[in-house]
DNA sequence: TTATATGCAAAAGATTTGCAATATA
DNA sequence: TATATTGCAAATCTTTTGCATATAA
């Protein structure tokens, strides 16, 4: 989706496309693919459009996650980092845990979990499958890093 | 792995054996099979141990997390759950929302998944499996609310 | 015009830290 | 006894809330 459409979804889903909005959106395109944090995300929305506050921020985060537009992913210590959704058919994330970058994975065992979960008479609503690991890039650098560290 | 065992791993690992650990240990394996929160945790503790602080809770559990006797689940709004790590085997859960209770899960899909990261040129540290749904008993509560919805 | 959205400051909630006192091995 | 552990109070960090003001439709 680009960022027309995006705003549009917005609208029709009876939000006001307010300049804070629509810089927040931008920036989330922008960093399509990969997760960010809030204060990361004020920070480039505010090169767009310097009076945004964290408020708006996180309220319109919100926003955007309710209406499916953003994705949020907690760390584990208790940060949200977002991204934009990328797809609108179910899938799950390889998240970079060195830059933040995501990579699509449309494999879901879902249906094979939600039979394992009936045979203990539990009825599935949600899971969550979530990888971290090091892209290529990455991966380098640490590889790099580990040099230093020998050296010193 | 029954209490006495617990104990001796955290002797092991080089830690003093206090009374309070004693007792976090204690309510955790009473909990056995069910997420509990930091707070609730505490309430039990000080049951047994009523001297015992929170500091010292949120000090223990890092400690029993990083032994891995613990397990530590986030929920959406960045709150810390805690259960005690009942196989020695790789394995994920089921967690029922409306009363903590989980479910082993010991099918796990990693081997694929790490395949599918290595064609996208990641290499796979981590994962996060988590299944959450209701169970019998709270499917049951479940219903009856609605009903009390549909009266009201 | 008018309801919605924003900014600010303050509050809330969870978790962490420094340091002196205490308990374990 | 020596060192690890604890308790307390204060700090920190992230996120939320109330309310007056500003803005999009």
């Amino acid at each position: 989706m680009g960022l027309d459409q995006l705003l549009k979804k917005l609208k029709n889903n009876g939000y006001k496309v307010t300049q804070q909005r629509k810089a927040i959106v931008q920036i989330l395109v922008l960093n399509k693919g990969k997760i960010i944090s809030v204060e990361e995300l004020l920070k480039q929305v505010k090169k767009i459009y310097s009076k945004t506050n964290l408020t708006t921020v996180y309220r319109n985060l919100e926003i955007l996650e309710h209406i499916h537009l953003v994705h949020k992913v907690m760390n584990e210590e208790g940060k949200a980092y977002y991204h934009i959704n990328e797809l609108d058919s179910h899938h799950h994330h390889i998240i970079c845990k060195g830059c933040g970058k995501t990579e699509v994975v449309e494999y879901c065992p879902i249906d094979y979990l939600s039979q394992v979960a009936k045979d203990k008479k539990i009825r599935l609503t949600e899971h969550k499958i979530e990888l971290y690991g090091y892209c290529e890039e990455c991966e380098k650098l640490n590889g790099l890093k580990e040099e230093d560290d020998k050296i010193h």
